[in-house]
DNA sequence: CATTTAAATAAGCACGCGCTTATACGTCGG
DNA sequence: CCGACGTATAAGCGCGTGCTTATTTAAATG
């Protein structure tokens, strides 16, 4: 329950959160995604090694290249902090339910 | 789908956050929040008003005092963000399911 | 009314963060 | 081997952020 601050901290980053979302369609080496991304591949690796501390994201390494990935977990600690709060809001369970439902086809 | 950075921000702070968590269980005036946490009430102000800004808080006036409660909609951009994900990680569907049917009682 | 109380705003400061360029490290190909 | 390539690390810079104290605004209280 103590810590999501990081991961919170983690995802409110522009680039951090877009470079997540690219990984969430699949692995990546940072070349890729130094040359998706307008900025530098330092700046890539960077939010990679952010983004791995947290848990968000692991690498896989094969030679010279890093393949990133996301980490199915990482997203654990948030979803967690938001079902302790669930009680509060109702009609978010709700729609949260039917969110689910329309994943059972 | 946009603009979830406020909000990721806004929660990435634990002062911030813990004035979140202790809105959740019931509303309170500033006075009261300023007494609770360490911090000075300017401080605990500008929080809210960035709690506010991104709408996971609202306010009440009432005499001098300012009455702040969190907003059941406000966490909606990060359910939503989450979801959007959520074929990334299967088993915390489930988790959150069971969550759901603990509620049903 | 004058004073006190609740809260917001202003101004300033220290620190962290995201970015850059430069460099180092490891691996592959000629 | 040697040079190029992929990535990480180092160092530095500008700017945002979280805090402080001081001040302002507004409402209750004597």
């Amino acid at each position: 329950m103590q810590r999501e601050d990081a991961i919170f901290r983690a995802l409110g980053d522009p680039s951090r959160r877009a470079i997540y979302e690219r990984l969430a369609r699949g692995e990546a080496p940072v070349k890729d995604l130094a040359a998706r991304f307008e900025i530098s591949q330092p700046a890539i690796s960077q939010h990679l090694a952010k983004l791995r501390g947290v848990g968000l994201v692991s690498e896989r390494r094969e030679g010279r290249f890093v393949y990133y990935q996301v980490e199915p977990e990482g997203l654990r600690p948030l979803i967690d902090w938001i079902a302790h709060y669930r009680a509060f809001w109702p009609e978010r369970v709700n729609r949260l339910r039917k969110l689910l439902k329309e994943m059972d086809e």
